[in-house]
DNA sequence: TATTGTTATACTCTATAACTATA
DNA sequence: TATAGTTATAGAGTATAACAATA
């Protein structure tokens, strides 16, 4: 049985200026986002082997409906076009995109989702939300509501501390060990 | 200004049996906790060009209090001994960790963390819990304590369902596209 | 026989840098 | 000059399989 992850008593003194409850809410967060991926991603791999990258790019390519280019799907998954020429390349080799000359503007190429690739995303997409029903059930209405309201509060934040040099935190005060390292044995 | 990730309108009818606010639920967790690593980790990058896994791993050195076996972070980190062997390879590459022969059973290796290491944590520790106390200002202890309560909720399921075969999900019933392929140019 | 850790090997994701073609 | 995409290269994390040493 799963219970929620804490921080230890002296957390306050250990790390002044550091709010405990958020510290084990990020915690929390982590973990469960954590644990929730990997039983995604042992259910996709029913369908197909590959990555939550490649599962990402392809639901991104049915969601839009049109053909995008490799630029597009770089910025919705947060990668260079580096990076994404190589995702693209598995994609293709598994025959659930294909790329085609961009009929305007010659420096482009459109990736388009394969039928196949159409299938896949058929079948990946119950699985996910079936999978989301399954792990947040018994939950009231309120209670996920202000769940999403923790994360895109989270998500604001990240927004505007990302764009800022990270703060000089306040030094830990380390708490002496009840254990010592000779107990070891 | 992020907001909160929404499903679409016609969610119920494409996906029979989901429930639209679990699946945006899961979507705005697993969004928030990516956004949330990638500051924890430029943060963190600022002390030493170190992996998430490779923190971790220190700090559950430094949280243990006396040497673990190789096979004790491996259960940690969740990942196989041939991978803890690896990052352990590096992170004893860098000076933070030693080696030892256990005493008694000559099988093991005792993985301690050095000075260095300590001092590498003790810098860490107080910018990620600087950063959860920034990323989750302004919300009351009754959010958060709800957002927690979610949170072990969905590890728990993810417990039992884990050792279950995956469900058989009902079929997607997916929407006439109001945009045609032909409209991408 | 079972366990611990390592090595060998392979695959994926990701990045940076240099490059081509095009706008 | 700037943009789109590719290639080359590199590094990290992870996995499986085979192995040696030990319990």
């Amino acid at each position: 049985m799963a219970e929620p992850i804490r921080v230890a008593s002296g957390f306050g003194r250990e790390f002044p200026g550091c709010d405990p409850a958020r510290a084990e809410a990020l915690a929390n967060l982590i973990r469960a986002a954590n644990e929730a991926l990997g039983e995604l991603d042992r259910r996709r791999r029913t369908l197909s082997n590959l990555s939550a990258s490649g599962f990402e790019a392809l639901a991104v390519l049915d969601g839009a409906s049109v053909p995008l280019t490799g630029t597009d799907i770089a910025n919705h998954l947060l990668v260079t076009t580096a990076s994404i020429t190589s995702l693209l390349d598995t994609l293709a080799g598994r025959g659930y995109i294909e790329r085609q000359p961009h009929p305007i503007d010659r420096r482009k190429t459109l990736i388009s989702i394969t039928k196949t690739g159409r299938q896949l995303v058929d079948e990946m997409l119950p699985i996910v939300h079936t999978t989301a029903t399954q792990l947040l059930d018994e939950l009231s209405p309120s209670q996920l509501e202000t769940f999403v309201s923790v994360c895109t509060h989270l998500r604001n934040r990240v927004e505007q501390l990302s764009e800022l040099p990270p703060p000089m935190p306040r030094p830990r005060r380390r708490p002496t060990p009840r254990i010592r390292t000779s107990d070891h044995v």
